[in-house]
DNA sequence: AAGGAACTCAACCGCCGACAA
DNA sequence: GTTGTCGGCGGTTGAGTTCCT
């Protein structure tokens, strides 16, 4: 498909910017006759210079008739809150429980009034995850000081660490914020549940899952790849297979 | 009073799906 | 099956406004 700025003919020079009263007077008489739709040909018989996608946008959400003006209400507030909880991010689906608001005006209110306070909440959560991080290295190393668990290079060298008699405790190592996961080499489909839950409980507020070099690993797709070969065990990350002693 | 920061909101952009030729 | 157009959506931008120091 061909790279457009808009419907229409893509080489025309459209003008972009605030539409003047004028222009919104011949929009709003040109669909008060016609109609809503063919949006492309708005632009070409209306005499305006405005791509159809334009037209369009101005009329749904500024000249429409019905469209409410001012302060959203605490009710249709509420009403924003339960819906984003069902639907999230799907401002068409929300706006059409609240006649007269805009899909447009209903995001913008969104991200002004409750990025905010995510933002806020973010920064506490943050906090919280730092202090539960220290003491689970904290942990961490007093049971590495008292041999409950072992750090390894090589499956071999797991192999060798492996007591029979009790369930040795692994690390994986992540080569950011010297972070380690734990791995049950028993179980590893919980242990790629455990590392889900961990990766955006604990330290999902951390991370940057996008930053990661094996990012999928927060997916539980692709944790869900593991499996059991000789006792080792390897975990797929996007498409590599990487042992999960490995990167030590 | 001034100027920088924060906020608001109209408009734009890029993408996607449906549909017709 | 392919290509082009249109309608619609969610994300982002930026100019204007308000707030804060």
């Amino acid at each position: 498909m061909v790279a457009r700025m808009g419907w229409g003919i893509p080489e025309q020079g459209w003008r972009k910017g605030p539409w003047t009263p004028e222009e919104d007077k011949l929009l709003s008489e040109y669909v008060s006759l016609h109609g809503e739709g063919r949006w492309s040909s708005v632009s070409r018989f209306a005499g305006l210079n405005r791509t159809g996608k334009s037209c369009r946008l101005r009329w749904v959400n500024y000249l429409r008739p019905g469209l409410k003006r001012g302060q959203i209400t605490p009710e249709e507030e509420g009403i924003i809150i339960e819906l984003h909880g069902i639907w999230g991010n799907k401002w068409s689906t929300i706006a059409r429980y609240l006649p007269g608001r805009t899909d447009n005006e209903i995001k913008n209110y969104w991200r002004t009034h409750f990025k905010k306070k995510e933002k806020s909440s973010q920064k506490q959560e943050k906090r919280k995850a730092q202090t539960l991080k220290q003491e689970g290295q904290h942990h961490h190393q007093q049971q590495l000081e008292a041999g409950d668990i072992k750090i390894v290079n090589s499956i071999d060298d797991a192999k060798m660490h492996e007591a029979p008699e009790k369930q040795e405790i692994y690390f994986m190592y992540s080569t950011l914020e010297d972070q380690r996961l734990p791995v049950m080499s028993q179980d590893v489909a919980s242990w790629a549940d455990s590392v889900v839950e961990d990766y955006y409980g604990l330290w999902g507020g951390l991370w940057n899952l996008d930053d990661h070099p094996q990012g999928q690993i927060a997916h539980t797709s692709n944790c869900k790849k593991l499996s059991m070969q000789n006792e080792a065990t390897t975990c797929s990350f996007g498409g590599d297979s990487k042992n999960i002693y490995s990167g030590l």
